[in-house]
RNA sequence: GCCCCCAUCGUCUAGUGGCCUAGGACACCACCCUUUCAAGGUGGCGGCACGGGUUCGAAUCCCGUUGGGGGUGCCA
C-alpha cells in the first residue's frame, strides 16, 4: 500500500497486504490507525496485483538471465529430504540445475552464489556482512505465479526510487537477499537501510498479533488518546536528549533522528503507558476533555464535575465508575460493608441527615458543617467522610464528595443518607 | 542445527575513553499535602551479564563466554 505525505516531502510506502490473498480491508484498517494517530497521508492505496506486470518482467529478466530457475519440489519433498540429511531447514537446491522451463506446479527460485558475501550499512546497527553460501535459493514467483514479498519489495523500491528503507529488525536477514536481487537485476539503486527494534511482549517476544494487544483500534476503545500513544511509541527506543518525555510529536520531530534510535528491543510497557495517557489528559482544555469523555459516559454530571475527573483518569474508560451514582448509589458491597462497620457509622449519618436551611447548599458551606461534626465526634475527617461517601454514591473512592453532593442537591443527598440509615439501622 | 542481531536499575532510556560516587522517566516504598481517590512535593530502593585484553584511565574500544531475540515459508 502507497501513501503520500501531505506536504508531497516523503512517499511512505506500507507493505501489510497480503500479495496473494489481497485483502483491501487490512489497508482500510491501517488507514484508519494513521488517520487516528494523526499522521496524514493522501493519495490512494495501490495494491501489489495492480502491479503484477512490472513483477512478472523482472522474474522473466532473473529466469532469462540464469539468476533464477524453476522448482518441482513441493514442500514436503523439500522437507522430507531434509530430514533424510540431518534435519536441516531451508531448500537444498534439488532442482538447481535440472534446467526446468515454467510450467503448472512450478515455483521459480532464485540462484543464490556460492560464494563471496554480501554486506551493507544500516544506520541502526552499522556494518552488516553475510556469505553468500549462507543464504538459500529462495522463492521469486509462486507455483501459482504470483509474486513473493522479497520480488514485489526490491521492485518496487528501485521503481519508485525509495530512498529510506525502514522497517523492523525481522527483516534485517531479507536484506542481503534483497540485494542480491538488485544486482541480479541490473538496478542501480542504493537506499539507506534502518533496522528498527523490533517491540517485545513480558515474554521479550516479537509482539505478534495473534497472542499480543496490538490493535490501535483496542487501545482508542480503552480510551487512550491518540496523542498519548504517538508520543509513548515515540520514547520506546529513543529518549529525547533534552529528557523531556511527555510532548506533542511535532516537538519531537526537530529532535528526533533515525541514528540515534537503539538497535536492542524494546518493551511495550502498557504502565508508563497510562501514565503518559494521564498527563495527556490532564493537559486537554476542559471542553476537549469533556467531548472526549463523553464516548465512555453519559451522565448527565460530566459537565459540572469535569474537571476533577479530568486529574484523576489516567484511561477514559475509568469514567463510568466515577459517575455511576448519578441515578442512585452505585451498588458496591465491599464498599458498604468497609464504610458501615464503622462503630459509629450510624451515628455519623444521624448527625449529618440534618437538613438546613440557614446557608446555601455548596461545596464550602458542606465542608465547613462536615468539619465541624468531625469535630464534635471525635473522629478523623477521613474516617467520617466514609459513611457518608457511600451513603450517597455507594463507593469508597470517587470524586470530591461535597462537589457531588453539591451536584445531588438537598433534598436528593438527604433522602439517600435517610435511606442509608434505615438499611443500617 | 545454521545465519544475523542485541546486552546500563523490574521497564523505557542518558551515556560515544577521564565530567560516572553511572543521570532521568515509569513502576514500587516512605513521608508531606489532603474529606476518599488522584494530582502535586520530598526522599528511598534499584543497574553497566561474565571473563580476558587495549590504555595512565573503560559502562564506553577489541576478543571470547553466557544469556536473550530474530530469521531460516510457494506469509509479509
Amino acid at each position: 500500500m502507497l501513501a503520500r505525505h501531505e506536504g508531497g516531502e516523503f512517499l511512505l510506502r506500507i507493505e501489510d497486504t497480503d500479495t496473494e490473498r489481497n485483502r483491501p480491508e487490512l489497508t482500510t484498517n491501517m488507514l484508519d490507525m494513521l488517520q487516528w494517530l494523526g499522521l496524514k497521508w493522501d493519495g490512494e492505496p495501490t495494491f501489489q496485483s495492480d502491479r503484477g506486470e512490472l513483477y512478472k518482467a523482472a522474474a522473466a529478466t532473473l529466469a532469462s538471465g540464469g539468476h533464477a530457475y524453476y522448482c518441482e519440489c513441493t514442500a514436503e519433498q523439500v522437507q522430507a529430504r531434509n530430514k533424510e540429511s540431518g534435519g536441516k531447514p531451508g531448500y537444498d537446491g534439488f532442482c538447481r540445475d535440472r534446467g526446468l522451463g515454467p510450467g503448472p506446479g512450478r515455483a521459480l527460485r532464485f540462484r543464490a552464489p556460492d560464494d563471496g558475501e554480501t554486506r551493507f550499512d544500516d544506520l541502526i546497527r552499522g556494518e552488516v556482512v553475510v556469505e553468500n553460501r549462507n543464504i538459500e535459493d529462495f522463492v521469486l514467483l509462486r507455483s501459482n505465479g504470483n509474486p513473493t514479498f522479497l520480488l514485489a519489495n526490491i521492485v518496487d523500491d528501485a521503481d519508485m526510487q525509495i530512498t529510506h528503507v525502514l522497517r523492523g529488525e525481522e527483516h534485517l536477514n531479507g536484506t542481503p537477499k534483497y540485494l542480491l536481487l538488485r544486482d541480479a537485476l541490473g538496478f542501480d539503486y542504493q537506499p539507506v537501510f534502518a533496522h528498527l527494534p523490533l517491540l517485545v511482549n513480558e515474554q521479550r517476544k516479537k509482539l505478534s498479533k495473534r497472542r499480543d494487544d496490538v490493535s490501535v483500534a483496542d487501545y482508542k476503545a480503552r480510551g487512550f488518546l491518540p496523542e498519548a500513544m504517538v508520543n509513548y511509541l515515540a520514547l520506546l527506543g529513543w529518549g529525547p536528549p533534552d529528557g523531556v518525555e511527555v510532548r506533542p510529536v511535532e516537538e519531537m520531530v526537530p529532535l528526533f533522528r533515525i541514528e540515534d534510535v537503539s538497535p536492542s528491543p524494546a518493551l511495550f510497557d502498557i504502565k508508563k503507558l497510562t501514565f503518559v495517557n494521564g498527563e495527556w489528559i490532564r493537559m486537554l482544555a476542559v471542553d476537549d476533555f469533556v467531548q472526549r469523555a463523553r464516548e465512555f459516559t453519559d451522565s448527565p454530571a460530566l459537565e459540572a464535575l469535569a474537571p476533577l475527573a479530568q486529574e484523576r483518569v489516567k484511561v477514559l474508560d475509568e469514567l463510568p465508575s466515577y459517575f455511576d451514582w448519578v441515578d442512585g448509589p452505585a451498588e458496591d458491597p465491599k464498599s458498604w460493608d468497609k464504610a458501615m462497620k464503622l462503630a459509629n457509622a450510624g451515628e455519623i449519618l444521624d448527625e449529618i441527615t440534618v437538613a438546613y436551611t440557614d446557608a446555601a447548599w455548596n461545596r464550602d458551606e458542606l465542608h465547613a458543617r462536615f468539619m465541624a461534626l468531625a469535630e464534635k465526634l471525635g473522629v478523623s475527617a477521613s474516617k467520617v467522610q466514609g459513611p457518608i461517601r457511600v451513603a450517597t454514591t455507594g463507593r469508597m473512592v470517587g470524586l470530591p464528595l461535597f462537589e457531588v453532593l453539591e451536584y445531588l442537591g438537598q433534598e436528593e443527598t438527604l433522602a439517600r443518607l435517610r435511606k442509608a440509615r434505615t438499611r443500617l439501622a
